[in-house]
DNA sequence: CTGTTAGCGCATTCAC
DNA sequence: GTGAATGCGCTAACAG
């Protein structure tokens, strides 16, 4: 009495499933797991119970019996980062055809949390941010590959992530070729900045003018863009074009140029990086450079789905190419803008 | 030899450690539980073999065992929907406190995505976004607390929300005091949009002011606020002051104004509401409602931790008072701006 | 080949 | 403070 399975109250266990399909709980795992070593009537006769009792096998059971979670943690710095979006979208587009799940952990303070206090649970990671000293090391339990930074990678990680140098090389190339000579650089602290503003340093040289690099020890934000924006606008006045490491900066930028009555793009043509949902506004039609986070993202979810299947794989990771998108706060110096591309 | 759990390869167990420390693997527990009835000596021998050991407890066992995983998921429409950041930081900071996990699950197609497609393994939900039908209902496996809107929730949930009626009602008399006499709102389907539509007609009504409403059937993105502003300022051409649904519609409004040659806030007095970091953004300065999804958020947790605790027992969820931000976009009508609060 | 039996994984909890 | 049972699914080893 105690012991009958009939009376529904608890959730449906394999035990259940097997007694009602009639079979052993062991063929009801093998159906479960797509095993081609079950007979065609049995499978039938198993999964009809499984919807007739609206089985769903506990995740943590199976996390404790099969050591795998099919889970996916993606780690950020923060939500208000909104350049995860776009790798959340590519990540899952891979995921979810191989059945996995996907979980978002937000590191709080970088470098302070340790894997200490990340998850467990899970087959394998993406890191996506900085990946400060000391965060992948000790941390060999499970596969992992970082997105979006080549930069301060230890040795044999797998990074997937876009090409910032040559990115920033194009956006400054292109406003050369529009004719702008004095094109300055708003950049900030970190790796994805580093490249960047490396980039823009190589285009400049490249044809022969020199640079000028504004924010280097200060953030990324858009106060700091304004800041650094503010400066070069008032100490070299006669720059016509600004490359912001993001589009935040960027958003810094416009700010700037306001308050110093420069028009953009007519009299300053400004650039953001990463062409976020801020940049494709209507409103703002913020020229910027697409780092393709969603093409990075599915590249690193296949990463480590391979690197899970076979630890050992030679899987190549090339870097994938950013493409520009100009947009009405761009234009030739000192003339109207281009069409804007909507 | 085989035996040997001195060979620390594998993950040490509590098996390990309360063999290090001389100790049952039931007293291990019990410390890790900070149950009291552990004598100080044991409990520091345990402890350190913890350290030594770098011991963590396996999710899976304890989830299987506990029939709790101390985790809680946040169910959202989209991660584009930059409302959630508030909520969670909320989440996180009365989720901390009691050592409780947070997991951030979209629902890809709210309505398709069902109950199934969620994670088993949660304590506790917190669903933000529409509660379409059937998302709630055959879910009664865990506690569930609705954040963000008393709309459309079935009777017996918990529910925390900021008034978007008083908050809508708050701003559109704020206009009025200003002296704008033809007030126009931008609104759109679904159910905040909804009361922010009634408190905006109660407050012009209230005034002896005939509403005048455009979006309600299309949606709440940048594109439906630029085509209702634009119809509104077309049509209407008296009007002075816009109250859009939410911070994106009202970028969209801003557009509008621009291509319609009113100059903002001289000419038209644009409001948002949500007071989300584009409205906080130095450039747009955009004058919003804060609706504290921060404070929704540390409720919401605080609710569904008390649930959690007591499935019977009387929570009282008092409706969160939203804020008036005032900045650069609005001012009195045909007449320079209030100075912005920054 | 197809299916079953037996034992494992790891922490919790309740009698003793 | 301890032993033993428990939760649920996986996976050899083995049998028909």
């Amino acid at each position: 009495m105690t012991d009958d399975r009939t009376t529904q109250s608890r959730r449906p266990t394999i035990y259940d499933v097997a007694a009602r399909a009639g079979v052993s709980k062991s063929l009801v795992s093998l159906v479960l797991q797509r095993s081609p070593r079950v007979s065609e009537p049995r499978r039938t006769a198993v999964l009809a119970a499984i919807t007739e009792l609206g089985y769903r096998p506990s995740e943590a059971a199976t996390a404790l019996a099969g050591a795998r979670t099919r889970t996916v943690e993606l780690l950020i710095d923060t939500y208000r980062n909104l350049s995860f979006v776009g790798l959340v979208e590519g990540i899952r587009r891979e995921l979810d055809e191989r059945d996995f799940r996907l979980t978002v952990t937000e590191m709080h303070q970088p470098g302070t949390a340790g894997p200490a206090t990340w998850s467990t649970a899970v087959d394998g990671r993406i890191l996506a941010g900085e990946p400060t000293a000391g965060l992948l090391a000790g941390w060999a339990a499970c596969p992992i590959v970082v997105a979006g930074h080549r930069l301060s990678v230890p040795a044999g990680s797998d990074v997937v992530a876009s090409d910032d140098r040559a990115g920033a090389r194009a956006v400054t190339e292109h406003l050369l070729g529009l004719g702008h000579t004095t094109i300055a650089h708003l950049t900030g602290s970190g790796g994805a900045a580093q490249l960047r503003r490396e980039g823009y340093e190589q285009a400049v040289h490249a044809a022969g003018l020199p640079a000028s690099v504004a924010g280097r020890r200060s953030g990324t934000a858009e106060q700091d863009g304004y800041d650094a924006a503010h400066r070069i606008l008032t100490r070299r006045s006669e720059t016509t074009a600004i490359v912001a490491a993001n589009d935040l900066m960027a958003l810094g930028a416009l700010a700037a140029a306001r308050d110093l009555r420069r028009a953009v793009p007519a009299d300053l043509s400004v650039f953001g990086y990463d062409d976020s949902p801020l940049a494709r506004s209507r409103y703002l039609s913020l020229s910027s450079v697409d780092d393709r986070s969603t093409e990075v993202g599915a590249r690193a979810a296949r990463v480590l789905l391979a690197r899970m299947d076979d630890p050992d794989a030679a899987v190549a990771t090339p870097a994938v190419l950013p493409v520009l998108v100009p947009r009405g706060t761009s234009g030739r110096p000192g003339r109207p803008p281009v069409p804007a591309a909507e």
